[in-house]
DNA sequence: GTATTATATCAACTATTCTTGATTCGTCAA
DNA sequence: TTGACGAATCAAGAATAGTTGATATAATAC
């Protein structure tokens, strides 16, 4: 069911497989994880400048991945666990069934 | 059980998520779901130079998502279902469960 | 042997991404 | 108001990644 359109849209994956390739912004993925934080709050974890922080941020916001909340003069980022689920789907799709690996063998091409 | 340690290895999920943040790279591994190819194969298919789609292989292997056999003066290129699990680890460990959520609610940081 | 083919590697270049420090904007407190 | 703080944005430079064309290597065919 998956199989037919699956990974067709390549841009998507690219761009949600990209906004994980880093390692501070996985550390704020991983920071999240047990709910929202403030921008300040993962500044001071991650003891990172406050702009680099802010850009990273942005990446994962641009792709869906955390979503903000601004209250008073904070802003507090929370992981969207729908683009988890999705990245989630994405990345079980390029895991060929075990039945497809069978069925396939070694014949290949060039032969 | 995987959340202890869960996402240690930053350097580790930054690497598999950067050898998946390309639409050529992304191409190759779904031109492979459905069994190996060899090099000809994959250029013929894709359309892309020959040194370029080199160099995305050596990424992908690299990375251990594919590996390479030789046969005569072809390379043939499968999955490596693997390395596509452990992606699947990886990207299930970010996804926080719905208890966890329920438990932080509201309350923050700098309150 | 020589020629040809499949693939990898290298060097130079281009493009993209990341970092840094400065500036700006909005919010709150005095 | 004014001042301070939290956060976003911008411009410039540094670092990394990707592309291209040329060359190298290894296997096969002649």
């Amino acid at each position: 069911m998956t199989t037919a359109t699956a990974g067709t849209d390549l841009s998507r994956a690219t761009q949600l497989f990209h906004a994980l390739s880093d390692e501070t912004r996985l550390a704020v993925v991983e920071m999240l994880h047990d709910g929202e934080r403030c921008v300040c709050d993962l500044q001071d974890a991650l003891d990172v400048a406050q702009s680099r922080l802010s850009f990273h941020l942005k990446v994962l916001k641009d792709a869906g991945l955390v979503t903000d909340r601004k209250e008073g003069r904070w802003v507090h980022y929370a992981l969207n666990s729908d683009t988890l689920a999705e990245l989630l789907t994405i990345a079980g799709d390029l895991k060929p069934s075990r039945r497809v690996l069978a069925v396939r063998g070694g014949r290949a091409c060039c032969d």
